[in-house]
DNA sequence: TTTGACATGTAATGAGTTACATGATTTC
DNA sequence: GAAATCATGTAACTCATTACATGTCAAA
């Protein structure tokens, strides 16, 4: 349900065609809410015979065309109507973590490449993040500047702070992440010049207890 | 695919049947991996038709009949090489920070009752989570007291500090959560006291544009 | 005999992933 | 004429959610 929202929000800033939401997805929504093409398009297409987009077809060259996306006063009505209403709480599903919890299964050289893929994922996340946080204060964002030409100066402040507010989130917990994976690397080291082999046999027959 | 992996290392602990299964999942694993009943019994079957567990019927009573669960060599082969391998790096997808990044559509009120959810919810899990840390860390932990019955003790260490790190992790995490949601808290207090109203209606109408 | 814990699921639906499939237009 | 980008998906599959469904056993 949340792909709807992130697609009516990203179309709250103007109209564009499949292609655009997909490109701009990408560079903004993508970042708290990531999707696929495939389910972008699909998705665009049932929004619209909800009602919550209308659907202008463009002509393209020749013999080209393309959807414009416009979100209906229904859809505005939605997209307010989902930030008005408090939160469905899910709890976390992080396999890095499920994984941590267990490796004492996995020998040193392991841990390690884990950690570093760990640390590397996040740090160039961290940049991204970064980066994107910039240009949304000095809005420059792609996304951003279409948004705030339609909207009355007065009200751009509020927009870029809760943005940038969202942004600090990512990027608090992405620093976070690499903290983490750095202390685990510490304390593979640990154990490996303990000199203890990770647990290679089963602790138990697989026959069963009575 | 990581249900799977997260039933492994819950039955590397000794055998179990689904039942306990689901109680020790629900007060361990699913810390970091939460899945419902529903997901549960019929994953164990799936994984026992496929190798990874061993089923063995066990009369209960004088009508019931409970079936339990063992590792079997396979399953044990199929753990390691999971901790082995470099995780797949999955993409956030938080319904909080999407609705953060669009919260200049909110109402004052909604904003606050939002970050006060997000806090109690928050505050509840890391209670929970340092209570399970501290359980670990006394050895008192149900599960984790099955699993060290079975393990040489020079092992014991190592299975402890890789769950108190995973659980680590995640109370920084919670602690970081509240801490973000008691920023957007004063956030939108500079807003609401400037008497900012929400985007209350949409910056353009709903006709296309060329 | 009732309650609470023990025991095991199914069925329907929705969300997300992966791989594939195709063609037009613009720019060099 | 080739390459990049624009444009729009489908199909098959897996995973996860929600709601329901049913029965046994032990203890008070």
């Amino acid at each position: 349900m949340s792909l709807r929202f992130a697609l009516l929000a990203l179309l709250s800033s103007g109209a564009m065609t499949g292609y655009d939401v997909s490109k701009h997805f990408s560079q903004s929504v993508a970042h708290v809410w990531h999707a696929p093409d495939s389910q972008i398009y699909p998705e665009l297409r049932r929004m619209s015979v909800e009602g919550l987009l209308e659907v202008e077809t463009v002509k393209w060259g020749a013999r080209g065309e393309k959807k414009e996306y416009h979100v209906t006063d229904a859809g505005f009505e939605a997209l307010r109507a989902w930030v008005n209403t408090p939160i469905e709480v899910r709890r976390q599903r992080d396999p890095a973590f499920l994984k941590a919890a267990y490796l004492e299964w996995a020998d040193a050289e392991s841990v390690r490449e884990e950690m570093r893929t760990q640390i590397r994922f996040h740090q160039s996340l961290l940049d991204l993040l970064e980066h994107t946080r910039a240009t949304l204060l000095d809005r420059t964002h792609p996304t951003l500047v279409r948004r705030l030409a339609r909207i009355p100066s007065a009200d751009h402040d509020r927009i870029v702070a809760w943005k940038v507010f969202a942004y600090d989130g990512l990027i608090a917990q992405a620093r976070l992440q690499i903290e983490w994976a750095r202390r685990g690397l510490e304390l593979v080291e640990t154990f490996d010049s303990a000199g203890l082999a990770p647990l290679e046999d089963p602790p138990y027959a697989s026959t069963p207890s009575p």
